[in-house]
DNA sequence: AAGATAATAGTAATCATTACTATTTAGTTT
DNA sequence: AAACTAAATAGTAATGATTACTATTATCTT
């Protein structure tokens, strides 16, 4: 794997920036500074470095996927009113592969997590 | 809402056809006996029996949604091996949206758990 | 410095889903 | 039963996110 500006850019893009941005959101920063960079390189690296477990790949239903820069396990909240995507944790969930495991005989390998509702911002403003 | 044919074989389908069926596998099932039907019918009523309840959508991460006439609720694990989907039920998750209320002041209105892994058949045919 | 190969920019293609529109159908009114 | 109205359909076009393709450029190695 050869260095790239470009996949450096991208990587510290998605550090710095904890909006959990979208191939599209980190593709508008970067051209601020490196003016013709290609959405296909931002996508292609942008997988390229979940792969690797650089950062991590949100896929949520019927809208783009997001990225996250936060490695520490943990789960998403989405807000259906302003659309920002929250870190949460949760403790519920241990032993919960190990349950499946023993009712169904699926081996987990992972699994996702996405809960929606209204955040505590969009809440007060109603 | 006025009555139509189409919509009824596309909830009976959806019914008995428990491999919860892609919009095009229910499209495929359906052009059996009604050949000329709409794939668009197809959508647009699969969303509409959704949102009244007489069927379950699943969005799944980068794959088709697909379509669930057991209406109890359950949560869903798919192989990534056949692709199958399965139902599953989990009591661990009571409580998870008073206990997100508490720690994160986030209204929770719906959450999705997307299990991925290995199912036993697939385990044992390896 | 030259050669090999990975990465890029820019564009085209893909795929699931939705939008659009003229026509048909269901349900209602006379 | 014919006429009317509004919802639903078939068929096609459009959308939007993502991936594929290809000629060119950049990185790394000898």
């Amino acid at each position: 794997m050869k260095y790239s500006k470009q996949r450096e850019l991208i990587l510290t893009t998605v550090r710095k920036n904890l909006i959990h941005p979208t191939a599209d959101q980190v593709y508008s920063i970067i051209r601020k500074t490196m003016p013709n960079i290609s959405l296909g390189t931002v996508y292609r690296n942008l997988n390229l470095l979940a792969e690797n477990g650089d950062i991590i790949k949100i896929s949520l239903p019927n809208q783009s996927d997001r990225f996250d820069g936060t490695l520490e396990p943990h789960y998403h909240m989405i807000c259906n009113k302003c659309n920002k995507v929250f870190d949460i944790k949760l403790d519920n969930l241990k032993g919960l592969s190990d349950d499946i495991f023993k009712n169904y005989q699926f081996s987990v390998e992972n699994f996702d997590l996405i809960i929606n509702g209204t955040c505590c911002e969009c809440k007060q403003s109603q």
